[in-house]
RNA sequence: GCUCCCAUCGUCUAGAGGCCUAGGACGCGGCCCUCUCAAGGCUGAAACACGGGUUCGAAUCCCGUUGGGAGCGCCA
């Protein structure tokens, strides 16, 4: 049997931080067993699925390379089958009409709550026959659940849960409006595409007690299932979309590698003993649900960030400059030309392995892109002042003779020159690092000097000494 | 309130009865390296929620307590 997994989001909100791991999950599940990975958007509430939050998904999805096999199903397109399943389960007595308003089931519950009693539908329109309603009254349909026994149901991750059948009431499966709940398209579009495991978080646990009551009403099989743990915030409390749960679409804006935020995702909940950093050949390898921990996990942005730092070290430097690229030319005035392009390939061995976000690499990079004269920050202009416009104004002359440019030949020139002077290699480099950077953080200094040239770094140098 | 789930350093986790003096990673402190900042190396502090069992032996099994979480919609 193929292993066919799904992903099914509903379009009421970008995809978020739980969600994209519980596709990863579904993903790596399908690879690892050479199965399939589907993609279905819950859209069966139409006040509040929208197009923009479709898009939002599919592009989160895409930009995490979940890549799902097939096309994408829209589960409201499918009503008119779900409510074909409603038929098959009226006509065989497995389903009802129920005429209740509203305002008659709100009563029902609060009369429960006050009198301390679970709530749930009391079944009132179980047993009664429809020409009881008023002429042309309107009616959802409900699943006629079994009153006794328990339902069982042996998860992949949570192990066995059993929850007696009293504690589940008739779920509506046609809404008053003729369209299907969630509930209902769920089962029938998981058996219509064969799903065979469902990895969803903990939160559907209880759904599955209801789901496998639907399956077995329509005599079909239910899936797998396995309830993964959710994601909770650093305060740990719920990780929602309106308690710190942001868009994937925020993790990339704020610089983060799709990369690094699977490797990231991976390892919450589910470890592969001391292994830290997972490549994706190996998570296919690795991964089981079953081997999916059973407690909620806390985001924490120290740890994604250390990983993209990571990751972007890893990272191939024409990607990176072209990650870069728009963000460079939104800090400086001009555009990047092949000359600053150069630059910016020949510095990125340099310049990826300081930096944590991509946010971070642009900040770093950019000076590698503005046009002279430089602007100096505070603190390096300091160190121009204290005797460093005097030693470049001796050093310029110096370097103007030289003929060779390259790193490890400055470096010669910079510790020969510093030991005449009696000077520390430091007090030769950082005035240097501050007439080509504007500041007293870069990449070492003599990379730097071979990656812009040796006009550019002359000029910089008698900018600096002008200032 | 009812039902279900969970519980190892601050955080993510390893741990399937003796291999545990509880390991790794992030973060934090120190040292080294060093032209700045990082990276890297070494190193330190830091946890089995509590109480009972079972057992020769328990972080690991059982029960209870406490604490967290999820669900209880004609939402998904």
């Amino acid at each position: 049997m193929t292993v066919v997994t799904r992903f099914a989001p509903s379009p009421t909100g970008y995809l978020h931080i739980g969600g994209a791991r519980t596709a990863l999950f579904n993903y790596l599940y399908a690879k690892h067993t050479g199965g399939k990975f589907l993609l279905r958007i819950e859209d069966t509430d139409r006040a509040r699925s929208t197009q923009p939050a479709i898009e939002a998904i599919l592009d989160g999805l895409s930009w995490l390379g979940l890549k799902w096999g097939g096309d994408v199903v829209f589960q409201f397109a499918r009503a008119a089958r779900h409510r074909e399943a409603v038929d098959q389960l009226i006509a065989a007595g497995k389903a009802y009409k129920c005429f209740c308003t509203p305002e008659e089931l709100t009563a029902m519950r609060e009369e429960q709550k006050a009198k301390g009693l679970p709530q749930r539908y009391d079944g009132r329109w179980r047993e009664r026959n429809s020409s009881e309603a008023p002429v042309g009254a309107k009616y959802a349909v409900r699943l006629k659940a079994p009153l006794d026994g328990e339902t069982v149901l042996e998860d992949l991750v949570q192990g066995q849960v059993t929850v007696a059948n009293t504690q589940l009431d008739d779920m509506v499966l046609l809404r008053s409006d003729g369209n299907p709940t969630y509930m209902l398209s769920v089962v029938v579009d998981d058996h219509d595409m064969n799903i065979t495991h469902v990895i969803r978080g903990d939160d559907h646990l209880t759904n599955a007690f209801r789901q496998i009551q639907l399956f077995r009403a329509m005599g079909w099989t239910p899936p797998l299932y396995g309830h993964i743990p959710l994601i909770h915030g650093a305060d740990g409390a719920k990780l929602s979309k309106r308690h710190g749960a942001l868009g994937v679409d925020a993790y990339r804006d704020m610089g983060f590698l799709p990369e690094a935020l699977r490797n990231y995702l991976l390892r919450l909940s589910w470890g592969h003993g001391d292994d830290e950093i997972i490549s994706d050949a190996q998570a296919i390898e690795w991964f089981d649900v079953t081997n999916v921990g059973r407690a909620a996990a806390r985001f924490d942005m120290a740890k994604l960030t250390n990983l993209n730092g990571h990751y972007i070290r890893e990272a191939n430097d024409t990607r990176l400059v072209e990650l870069l690229t728009p963000m460079i030319t939104q800090r400086i005035n001009n555009a990047i030309d092949e000359t600053i392009a150069g630059r910016l390939i020949r510095g990125m061995a340099g310049l990826k392995q300081r930096a944590k976000t991509l946010i971070e690499l642009a900040d770093s990079a950019a000076f590698y892109a503005r046009k002279r004269p430089l602007t100096v920050d505070d603190k390096a202009r300091a160190i121009l002042a204290d005797d460093g416009k005097e030693f470049l104004s001796v050093a310029l002359p110096q370097l103007e003779a030289r003929a060779n440019w390259s790193a490890p030949e400055l470096e010669a020139w910079a510790r020969t020159t510093a030991e005449a002077k009696g000077l520390k290699l430091g007090q030769v480099a950082q005035p240097i690092r501050v007439a080509l950077s504007g500041s007293t953080v870069s990449p070492p200094v003599f990379e730097v000097m071979e990656v812009l040239g040796k006009d550019e770094s002359l000029a910089r140098i008698g900018d600096a000494i002008k200032a």
